[in-house]
DNA sequence: ATCCAACCGGATATACTACG
DNA sequence: CGTAGTATATCCGGTTGGAT
């Protein structure tokens, strides 16, 4: 694969020009070159770039004092290029192909050339439904694209994004500023989840519709999940609108630690519907209807507008909407009963936009 | 804002060079 | 030595920057 080079490696390092001189460069003398070394011939180079044969023979003459190589020798009827200009040759090539594309904004996205790597934040739960799907799409697809997973710290996703520390982030859906862009992916309801010997439970008995007692579940100790370490949640917060609270007694900033702990102690947890139904069935663990009811989290990703005409960022976006669109359709429901949707416990308090604005592109 | 000299790139004319 | 091709001298028009 050939090496790209920016105007300012292509000039600094390759051409060796020294800055003092980029000022003034002319960058016709590179189309010069180009010519010369399709051509290796003045008069068809002047032919070529629509000049007069002296005037590419004053511009080879200024790219000979630039450059301080004489770049073309006379060899028979022609001019051969010396090593120099045989060395600079593709990354000419390849800077003038970019600055062409950039100037014609026609730029195509060849996923199975594109070498480049994104950074997309989420968390741990999102990235086990996402992830694997997704790499086996891009190893496929577009093998040198490498995908780097960042933690998701709600207070911060927006500046990672602004900073283009993230390429794209998936959460649930908040208010987002003017320069972001987003699309809705799927709906993620919430569960309460115990372990299945849970002397609480188990004295509770089997409720009507699988909802845990408002008292058990403001009674029994909590787990909550937040990236920022906070020890309250958005369930606490509905608790406190109906002047009830419930005991949170450990915060863990990852969900896929959850589970492990709920099964092993008497400790409680509000997980998003799809990891309790997935995890359940291995630890033991039971599935209830928390008592109050909460809309489920609108999952969105969203990049900055920057980004949004981007060719290879625009194959990103609707590789992972095709990944996690399809959860919305197909939601695991609940072994033993239908149930209701429930906001995720630990997002900052999200005020639901209506926004319908966002589509993969 | 205007003028003007200096500079630059390109054109024409012509000198120079390599090769068959 | 003729031909094809390159390099150079000179001129012209446009641009730039300093002086007024």
């Amino acid at each position: 694969m050939a090496a790209l080079y920016s105007f300012d490696q292509l000039i600094n390092y390759r051409f060796n020009i020294h800055m003092s001189n980029i000022r003034t460069f002319d960058l016709n003398l590179l189309r010069v070159f180009d010519a010369m070394l399709r051509e290796r011939s003045v008069t068809r180079a002047a032919e070529r770039v629509g000049l007069s044969q002296p005037a590419v023979s004053h511009a080879l003459a200024r790219l000979r004092s630039l450059l301080g190589d004489p770049l073309f020798v006379r060899q028979g009827q022609g001019m051969a290029p010396t090593p120099r200009a045989l060395q600079l040759e593709p990354p000419l090539r390849t800077a003038l192909s970019r600055l062409r594309s950039a100037l014609q904004g026609d730029e195509e996205f060849d996923p199975a050339s594109e070498t480049r790597a994104f950074r997309i934040a989420m968390s741990d739960f999102f990235a086990t439904l996402l992830l694997p799907a997704l790499i086996r799409r891009i190893r496929s697809e577009a093998p040198g694209l490498c995908v780097q997973l960042m933690d998701l710290v709600p207070r911060n996703y927006l500046a990672a994004l602004e900073r283009s520390k993230a390429d794209l982030v998936l959460l649930p859906e908040l208010s987002f500023p003017d320069w972001a862009e987003h699309a809705r992916l799927f709906r993620s309801p919430f569960r309460m989840v115990a372990r299945a010997g849970h002397p609480r439970l188990r004295a509770a008995g089997r409720p009507p519709r699988h909802t845990v007692p408002l008292e058990l579940f403001c009674d029994a100790p909590h787990v909550l999940v937040s990236p920022e370490g906070r020890a309250r949640g958005h369930v606490d917060r509905v608790l406190a609108a109906q002047g009830l609270s419930r005991r949170v007694v450990m915060v863990v900033p990852h969900f896929l630690s959850v589970p492990a702990i709920v099964a092993a102690t008497d400790l409680v947890a509000t997980v998003p519907e799809r990891l309790a139904w997935t995890l359940a069935p291995q630890l033991g663990l039971v599935v209830r209807e928390p008592p109050v009811p909460l809309p489920a989290a609108q999952i969105s990703m969203v990049w900055h507008r920057r980004a949004a005409r981007d060719p290879a960022h625009r194959w990103l976006r609707d590789q992972v909407a095709e990944v996690l669109r399809p959860l919305d359709a197909g939601r695991p429901s609940a072994p033993d009963g239908p149930g209701t949707e429930h906001l995720h416990p630990a997002m900052p308090s999200p005020p639901l936009t209506p926004s319908s604005r966002g589509q993969p592109r």
